[in-house]
DNA sequence: GAGTGTGAAATTGTTCACAGCG
DNA sequence: CGCTGTGAACAATTTCACACTC
């Protein structure tokens, strides 16, 4: 198996998505269209999505929501549960470990960490804030499969390489910085500046004048 | 001035990120190398992208901080001052309201709304929590630029259909779900669900055993 | 010499069109 | 007959290479 776009991991995570919702409606079965709809996509490219894991829609029918949502769950890895360290409890620290979206999707928030005195004793969403100095050994001891990077800008790129030295491979950046990680590490970005300047951008395109 | 791919616009808010950080050390210019480094890119593509819109480095020297800044902030649309309303005044819609770089990038949060009516009337972040049936009426007599869409996902799409039908024409979506809209309006996604996804995807390929 | 600006080449990603199966 | 699966055409984006300027 090749490995894929990551353009084309967004759109399986989309049509998953979908798929629930049809799971929750009781249809039995989608066709490239619908998913296509949804998914932001055309039919065409949902059925070069999905063939490129295989061939498990029946021509004249389409595919059958149970088994594609069971499968796109394997290919995306949703098939276990995550282990989850939040480093930063500030605003976004607080409301991420507060978000009932990760434990729902399989990933558990099993530690918090923050830099701050002040913080650190304190608790966000019934869970102990600790010391940064403590992330090494802790990692140590129980690995994370995910750190989630909820500090300042000036912070970030420190934390990320003490993650990965401690052997996190994945992490979900917060901050409003490009972290440099070496190849075998995955960060998504979750970049709020970047989507309003993108906004900005768009409006400013339509009507330059105002 | 033809359109710019929306991947362009990233890369841009990327430069203009470094750029802020060179500024505040007060370098007088900089490399696309540089820029390169920091904006997840390669020196040439750095050189392509801002060619697109003028030649505003010096060969031999680079690219004047302060210029080329000011250049991409009347790019990107950041020389004015943007209303921003909220739409759903839950968990994330707090966050969100209290966040403090919205302002600091030129995003005045002017309204938020909320369909619950336990949530009408309160307070979040100092603003009041004002009934979503005043949405039209309000845009009517005084236009957003941006609508903020922080409602359960069932609730969005007709949340955004109503905004739409009341002229926003930016829309930044925090819901798990793909927005229809007509093409005239840009939508810009938060979809967290996705990012961790695709981490889940990245991990999963590394070691599928697991 | 160092570093930009840019056409042309290579690569990547998307759409088309139709054969093939239920 | 409808809708999938897929190679082949097409379009977009990235990289390369080098002329050119400071």
């Amino acid at each position: 198996l090749r490995d894929v776009a990551s353009s084309t991991v967004r759109r399986l995570s989309l049509y998953l998505q979908f798929l629930h919702e049809c799971e929750a409606r009781g249809l039995a079965t989608v066709s490239s269209g619908a998913l296509a709809e949804r998914g932001g996509a055309s039919p065409a490219q949902v059925r070069k999505d999905l063939s490129f894991f295989g061939s498990f829609g029946r021509r004249g029918v389409g595919y059958s929501v149970p088994l594609l949502a069971g499968r796109l769950r394997e290919i995306l890895g949703l098939v276990r549960r995550y282990r989850v360290i939040l480093v930063g409890a500030g605003r976004v620290g607080a409301a991420l470990a507060a978000y009932p979206g990760f434990r729902q999707r399989g990933f558990d928030v099993v530690a918090v960490y923050d830099a701050d005195p002040a913080r650190i004793g304190g608790a966000v969403d019934g869970l102990l804030v600790r010391s940064h100095e403590r992330l090494e050994a802790d990692l140590a001891a129980e690995r994370a499969d995910i750190a989630v990077i909820a500090t300042p800008a000036g912070a970030a790129q420190g934390v990320a390489d003490r993650l990965v030295k401690a052997g996190v491979r994945a992490l979900l950046n917060f901050a409003p910085v490009t972290l440099a990680v070496p190849p075998a590490v995955t960060v998504s970005d979750v970049n709020m500046a970047l989507e309003l300047e993108a906004l900005s951008y768009a409006l400013h395109r339509a009507s330059p004048q105002r």
